[in-house]
DNA sequence: ACAATTATGGATATATTTGTCTTTTATTAT
DNA sequence: ATAATAAAAGACAAATATATCCATAATTGT
């Protein structure tokens, strides 16, 4: 559905989310040998999320590492998808048309867009701040270890 | 959602199963020119879906072409993510965990399993013949032109 | 000031996907 | 038989995605 950098993205986002704020910023070691992820592959896409769009933020040096601010904290997950260009999946044609619409219509267009309906409610309705607080009982993951 | 591959796959057997039969079958020109595709790659995916895969069925020579065998046209549009090797979208987790599962689920898990089922449905529940035969009275579109 | 730390940035490498072009093989009609 | 037709097959090219490595810049603590 998503390519591996989207993925990253997302998982990188929850976990910093749930585990950082400012006075404890993570490093990206912790983040990528944690969500299972290629370290300096998920380096540059945090500088992605970090840089224009501003879903996490970080400082250099000794204590330094990525965390989020309160108001990013509040973005949707499609926050995400959006920085990462892969919005488009919550919008183009199942079967690649670009002329699919109402008017002309795929052959699979009318059940899909149904589902595209929940796809954009699944990242659209729950905070990233409310995912990570969901997962604090620890019955929610985004680890592939133990 | 699909790599172009799989969405050409689609909308070609889709097309073939519109318009060609035994008796009338469908050149790599007008399949690829109809559903607006490049022609050679797809003449190569084509191929696969007739190798192993006996989705679509093809004959050389003049008067050769594609087609779909009744039995065939039978088949689910999943029978063609299969044969792409693409039906893992409809089964692996939304942000790429492999251990995702109702015992360690991620936290999109419970709301993108339902999804998820809706996606086996769309895919699994029509026949191609069904959807070719919806497209004959010319309300429904794989095609990008006009 | 200096050394240690940690993200940033740039260069490069590898793999995969997508696309094109040419030759070969099978089939048909003459 | 021969020529025309059309898919099959193989080689190659381009684009994109994924991944690694190294140098640089910023920050902190001493």
């Amino acid at each position: 559905m998503f390519s591996k950098a989207t993925e990253y993205a997302i998982r990188a986002t929850i976990y910093i989310a749930q585990k950082g704020n400012i006075d404890n910023k993570i490093g990206i070691n912790e983040i990528s040998t944690s969500i299972d992820s290629p370290q300096h592959f998920t380096a540059k896409i945090l500088q992605i999320l970090s840089k224009k769009n501003q879903i996490i933020s970080s400082t250099r040096g000794p204590n330094g590492g990525f965390y989020m601010s309160s108001k990013a904290l509040k973005l949707p997950v499609r926050a995400i998808l959006k920085a990462m260009n892969e919005d488009t999946v919550l919008e183009k044609c199942v079967i690649g048309l670009n002329k699919c619409s109402e008017i002309k219509p795929c052959p699979l267009h009318k059940q899909y867009k149904l589902i595209k309906l929940q796809l954009i409610q699944l990242f659209e309705n729950k905070s990233i701040e409310e995912l990570a607080e969901e997962m604090k009982d620890g019955k929610l993951y985004i680890t592939n270890k133990k």
